[in-house]
RNA sequence: GCCCGGGUGGCGGAAUGGUAGACGCAGCGGACUUAAAAUCCGUUGACCUUUGGUCGUGAGGGUUCGAGUCCCUCCCUGGGCACCA
């Protein structure tokens, strides 16, 4: 048989023997419990797969296998995110359409996939772009429809003049389109909502029933946020002479000139100095009607300024405050004295209500305003002590002219001051009286916000999902009924998008028109769904791929949901993972999936990264935001001089020209060495560094491998398991059973813990013990050939998942038949496992001064005896009394004395 | 600014509060070879007065018989969010 790694010569084969033996095929047998392991839905790119994609594909399959050697039916499928910008935006640029190119791409990527052996049942692969998939997306979104969940809105949106379309906000970067860069515009736009925040608060609470890292937990959290406090109504007053304060002026509730604000800090009210509102602020109308006309154009060109700035410029870091002060006043609701009104660009109109009470002492924005615009600043909190130690002051001085100091005194602590009857209380006494107060008054309630804003989820573009709407003559719209559905792209040559935002499908007459549901002329919904849409539910679609009639079957669901391990970048942290909550818990409403949440665990791997040369930039050169050096082709890096050269590691991509792709690793070194590599170089989560020296390495144990199992093939006994146990260990066997059943158990254990380095280290442990006991090894007795024979089973079993081809090919090297896909993931045996002498370390007032060998079944007392007779340990006792001593049993001797 | 991670040999990394550095890479020495590659064996945290000892997990404190691990303060670093009231 074999004795070297020589993966040319069997890797391929059998992968042909899996692929003809349907290995990977989902069984749903009785009697055994489900797994179901997920890849992010990924889209295939033109670039195909790297090294750096392998790194998500491969621990899933280990886990994925090894769960099926485990016991259990195991649903791996593998699909394709087709629709959407990437793809169409590619296709435009090779000038050729985007469903023959992405059937090519995708053909591609399962190679790709099959070329370093992942375990997929292809069976149930589809693409997002089928019309037998999109079918369903369409009827999904009638039912977001008939629920109230999908409506159309004018709103402004964020349009990418370069994609030329609508985005979602999780889509805008700190004011960029996030996948070109291109600064986004607002653009008001009759654009396709989902109603998300309905299911802002469930999103947040059924967090707490997954097991995901709590990172993303919290990036979800955070997005979503939550924030408790109060909204009431401020009175506004048009002139400072106008009238003294009335009492009547506490009770508005429904007068014509008022505004709400919304606040976390009701305690803070009585240092309400001046109050805030957006510039698109609807009460700014009212307010430059009753104006000077000097006033009122004033306001009229801050109003146009700030809506030509886009997001990116509102939110640069460290902006002056601008504003203007409108000359109008608000009513403070605890003072009934009014203050200044005005409009500025720090207030959001998208959140809240747009509008603020300001409390200069407390909060650094409006503090820095009150500074630019000389505005009163009261404080209302007595200082804490390391407020004042910082800025070299005292609570008087503090007190008396807070404005001297630069940064304000915003934290919870501390008791409050300047508060009429609430003097003296904490912030936590003082907000609930406060919130009581002014829900009694009746102009304003305790309420609860949420940063997160609705789903926009049309795009002004062709390679997408229809959406199956139909507009009648007056404009009406009404859904596509489901025996027509589904609404299909037309197959057309020019599908362009247009400046003017709207869609390509628009200028195509024979997809627009058509007739209503009462058979009149109808005009078709001609934006198409973007692609997280489709990336929403693929994973229910998959349990049940190939219905014709509907979209899922209940009883496939609930066999399969929720999927029990997905696995995918941090990347999508919030975007995808949360659009898929939200349906899956809208689906679960509606009686259509028996789980809330569709993913139990959750994991992140890490990115590899490949080392990447970089130069400083030369005379005339100018870098881009955020870099700090130009990037130098490989060509290019050879034929300069290294000093001028910086390397760094930079995550793999074309643009980078870093990449190793599969083919290359598994042509070099094999696809189970990439394999083994890829999960041994570092933990699953974290990132790696691309080295070719750990490649050879992940050989080297390969081909060890080989040699040791060749070694011992002509003990290999296939009946030990029925005489191992009327056997009586005699030789090495025990300490040959020993080394398996620890194995067995570390595996077992890593795996399911996503361990896979220490897993493989495991293995290489074992190797090493294995090697050592069967040096010298050339008679050995029957005890010892069946203790080797159950060890080669296990250790091929135990390696199967991680290398399979390997496992395989060793398998059927010594003679067996079949793949060890089929074999039984073996139970360790805790007390074959056991050493039976243990090393215990004899420490003098915790210090490491010994190490003594002892039988595990030793007492406390006679450990605690031995180590008092330690030579090396009496030196450092001498001339000390022994004070106490501490016995840890199977570990150490601590003996404490002074 | 706020919220999460992470700082351990030359490198990647291992360690339920209990012998720090498993496993691998690179290095060094040796065997085999005409030679090289491959392979195998040994060795490899630092320092010292070397059958032994001292120091050592970003820094400083603390809890403990005992701390890489728990607590507090700080530094560095990666990521996310951010005029969100």
């Amino acid at each position: 048989m074999r004795d070297r790694y020589e993966p040319q010569a069997f890797e391929s084969s059998w992968q042909q023997k899996w692929l003809d033996s349907d290995l990977f095929r989902t069984r749903e047998d009785e009697g055994r419990p489900k797994f179901y392991g997920l890849d992010f839905f990924p889209y295939p790119s033109g670039a195909g797969l790297s090294v750096g994609h392998c790194r998500n594909y491969i621990p899933t399959d280990v886990i994925c296998r090894a769960k099926f050697m485990q016991g259990y039916n195991v649903l791996h499928p593998m699909g394709f995110d087709a629709f959407g910008l990437p793809a169409e935006n590619e296709a435009i640029k090779r000038k050729s359409h985007p469903a023959p190119m992405i059937d090519q791409y995708a053909a591609n990527y399962q190679r790709q996939m099959n070329l370093i052996g992942i375990g997929y049942d292809w069976s149930r692969e589809f693409k997002s772009s089928d019309p037998s998939y999109y079918k369903w997306t369409q009827w999904i979104f009638k039912l977001l429809y008939d629920r109230g969940l999908a409506y159309r809105s004018n709103a402004e949106v964020n349009w990418c003049p370069k994609d030329r379309t609508a985005l979602a906000n999780e889509e805008v970067v700190g004011g960029l389109c996030e996948r070109c860069g291109t600064p986004v515009e607002k653009r008001a736009i009759p654009q396709w909502f989902f109603r998300i925040t309905d299911y802002a608060q469930r999103l947040i609470d059924d967090l707490d029933d997954v097991d995901w890292p709590e990172g993303i937990k919290n990036q979800q959290r955070n997005w979503i946020g939550r924030s408790e406090g109060v909204e009431f109504q401020m009175r506004v007053q048009f002139s400072i002479a106008a009238q003294e304060p009335h009492p009547d002026d506490l009770e508005v509730v429904e007068k014509p000139h008022s505004f709400r604000v919304f606040t976390t800090r009701i305690d803070t009210i009585y240092g309400m100095t001046f109050c805030v509102l957006a510039p698109e602020h609807p009460l700014v109308a009212e307010i430059k009607k009753r104006s000077t006309p000097e006033k009122a154009a004033e306001i009229e060109s801050y109003q146009a300024k700030s809506k030509s700035l886009s997001d990116m410029d509102r939110q640069a870091d460290n902006r002056e405050k601008t504003g203007v002060n409108t000359g109008t006043f608000a009513i403070n609701p605890a003072t009934g004295k009014p203050v200044p009104l005005f409009i500025a660009d720090y207030v959001m109109m998208g959140y809240g209500t747009g509008a603020i009470m300001a409390v200069p002492a407390h909060d650094q924005r409006d503090f820095d305003f009150a500074l630019k615009f000389d505005l009163d600043v009261i404080p209302v909190f007595k200082p804490e002590s390391s407020y004042l130690s910082a800025n070299e002051t005292t609570e008087a001085e503090y007190l008396a002219n807070p404005k001297q100091f630069k940064d304000v005194f915003s934290t919870k602590e501390g008791i409050l001051v300047n508060s009429g009857e609430y003097t003296g209380m904490s912030y936590a006494q003082g907000s609930a009286a406060m919130g009581e107060w002014i829900e009694a008054l009746g102009i304003g309630e305790r309420k609860v916000n949420y940063k997160l804003r609705d789903w926009l989820i049309s795009r002004q573009r062709y390679w997408g999902c229809p959406i199956p709407i139909v507009y009648d003559k007056d404009g009406n719209a009404e859904t596509v009924s489901d025996d027509l559905l589904p609404v299909e792209l037309p197959a057309v040559d020019n599908y362009e998008p247009a400046d003017d935002g709207s869609s390509p499908l628009s200028r195509i007459p024979e997809f627009v028109n058509t007739t209503t549901n009462d058979g009149t002329l109808g005009r078709r919904e001609t934006d198409t769904l973007g692609g997280f849409a489709c990336s929403s539910w693929y994973f229910l679609r998959f349990c049940d791929p190939h219905s014709p009639d509907e979209a899922w079957n209940l009883d496939r669901i609930k066999y399969w949901m929720p999927v029990d391990c997905y696995v995918g970048g941090a990347e999508h942290a919030v975007m995808h993972l949360l659009y898929a909550r939200f349906w899956t818990k809208v689906l679960y409403d509606a009686g259509l999936v028996s789980v809330k949440e569709p993913f139990q665990r959750l994991m992140n791997q890490g990115q590899v990264l490949g080392y990447t040369p970089y130069r400083a930039p030369r005379h005339g050169e100018t870098l881009g935001v955020g870099e700090d050096g130009i990037l130098v082709s490989f060509a290019e890096a050879a034929q300069m001089d290294e000093s001028d050269l910086t390397w760094k590691w930079v995550r793999m991509s074309k643009s980078k020209g870093n990449v190793v792709t599969p083919e290359e690793a598994v042509e070099n070194y094999g696809a189970d060495a990439l394999r083994i590599y890829e999960l041994f170089v570092a933990p699953f989560e974290q990132n790696v560094q691309w080295n070719n020296d750990g490649m050879q390495g992940a050989v080297r144990f390969l081909s060890r491998v080989f040699r040791l199992i060749a070694d011992l093939k002509p003990h290999w006994n296939p009946d030990w398991r029925s005489m191992i146990a009327f056997t009586p260990m005699d030789g090495k066997a025990k300490d040959i059973r020993r080394a398996t059943h620890q194995l067995v158990a570390k595996a077992t254990d890593d795996i399911e813990r996503f361990a896979f380095n220490t897993y493989i280290s495991a293995m290489m442990t074992t190797l090493n013990t294995l090697t050592d006991l069967t040096k010298n090894l050339e008679n050995p007795t029957e005890s010892e050939k069946l203790a080797l024979s159950e060890a080669i089973e296990f250790f091929l079993t135990v390696l199967s998942p991680a290398a399979p081809h390997s496992a395989d090919e060793l398998w059927s090297g010594i003679g067996e038949q079949g793949f060890t896909y089929h074999l039984d993931w073996p139970k360790a045996d805790a007390e074959l496992a056991a050493a039976d002498e243990l090393t215990i370390a004899v420490q003098v007032n915790g210090k490491l001064r010994d190490t003594i060998q002892m039988p595990a079944s030793a007492s406390n007392e006679e450990l605690e005896s031995a180590a008092r007779s330690s030579e090396k340990a009496a030196s450092f006792i001498d001339g000390k009394t022994i004070r106490k001593v501490i016995v840890v049993p199977g570990k150490l001797v601590n003996i404490v004395a002074n």
